[in-house]
DNA sequence: CAAACTAGTTTCGAAACAAAATTATCTGCA
DNA sequence: TGCAGATAATTTTGTTTCGAAACTAGTTTG
């Protein structure tokens, strides 16, 4: 009864902050892109990824990429590793926006909130968005710190290494301090049972 | 900064459940109308008030509700006091149809929680919504017992009376006890500060 | 080197959308 | 009463978004 009720307003919340993006210089679409790259680590700067986390198709996502790109919110690079993928990045003008982005309003809603209930709701979401995750084919996104692949190196002994390197352990890579924090195609959840016989 | 992370949790939600509403039978717009005319109480099964629970506009909703009819999950049925407004009903196809309802993937994910983090989630959402309505310019929907407007008649000494009657007090009208619980157009929640000048 | 695969793009049709115009009905005011 | 303005719903129009499928180009595998 109350699980109704609450995933209702879970939903009402969506659609608000979904018609608030109407408003503006861009599109819904387009801010949720805007927002990704701006929160998104060196890895997971592709269309493909986006489309993964927006739970979209790649030509849509392309689609919204190719009008960022457009308006001068976008830059490409591509991958020296590989001639197929590219990579997208904030310009000053795309970072500037993101200060006039509507899903601020919501932001600031949950600001309101006391911290007790504020993690409360974070704990809860995440465990609903695992459930959504593995019910679902959707790949969760999530920062190094919550993730299986994360090597953490003591702060070296040897001079020639840094202090404190952080490192990804499934892709044999370094990880620069400020991308830590940032969303990973690559996540992999710690501590949770996999009751399907997927193999990462 | 936590805030912003719990924000981007609650609209992966929303996207994510959004993105589950296009298989099957329905769009996602029409789900959305065929849930809200379930649980929206007598006054309130109107397009107008589908419009301004959906936040889009009265053409929008119409379009949803005229696929809906076309379908058979809908029908209409004119006010008797107002010739211009009608009243929509699920048939016995769309009360089946909800069965079926992608959503119910995240209503079971709200009930894998336990029931502590339940209701903080429930209690944080709603503040999150009250907050969102009075910035932007959007109307909140809600339920008889949290409403300004309701008057509960203390059962009635009186043997004319009925026992124990709900009335609406905006509206003048007795209220049936199975629809206390619905949603209401007319909403006004209780116990809020109102900041700016605007009279209801 | 060829086949299979992957990243990204393009194209196309269907649907959803906002905005504006339209019709029918109701309300208020003289 | 009669007319002006408001309201409920619909229709229309043009734009945007979306998924699906076809397509290009680079990469990996055998």
């Amino acid at each position: 009864m109350s699980a109704r009720e609450t995933a209702e307003l879970l939903l009402q919340v969506g659609r608000l902050v979904q018609a608030e993006g109407y408003d503006g210089e861009l599109s819904p679409a387009q801010w949720m892109a805007l927002r990704f790259f701006a929160r998104a680590n060196p890895f997971s700067r592709t269309p493909s990824a986006f489309a993964e986390f927006q739970a979209t198709t790649r030509g849509t996502a392309t689609q919204a990429i190719k009008a960022l790109e457009a308006g001068g919110y976008l830059v490409r690079q591509p991958f020296k590793t590989d001639g197929r993928s590219v990579s997208l990045r904030l310009t000053s003008k795309g970072k500037k926006a993101l200060a006039r982005d509507p899903f601020e309003v919501l932001v600031r809603a949950v600001d309101s909130l006391d911290a007790t209930e504020r993690t409360a709701m974070r704990r809860a979401l995440h465990q609903v968005l695992s459930t959504l995750a593995t019910s679902g084919a959707h790949r969760r996104f999530g920062v190094c710190p919550d993730c299986t692949h994360f090597g953490r190196e003591m702060c070296g002994n040897l001079p020639s290494t840094g202090p404190s390197a952080a490192e990804c352990l499934l892709l044999g890579v370094p990880i620069q301090p400020a991308d830590v924090g940032l969303l990973c195609v690559h996540f992999q959840p710690m501590n949770e049972h996999r009751e399907d016989g997927r193999t990462p």
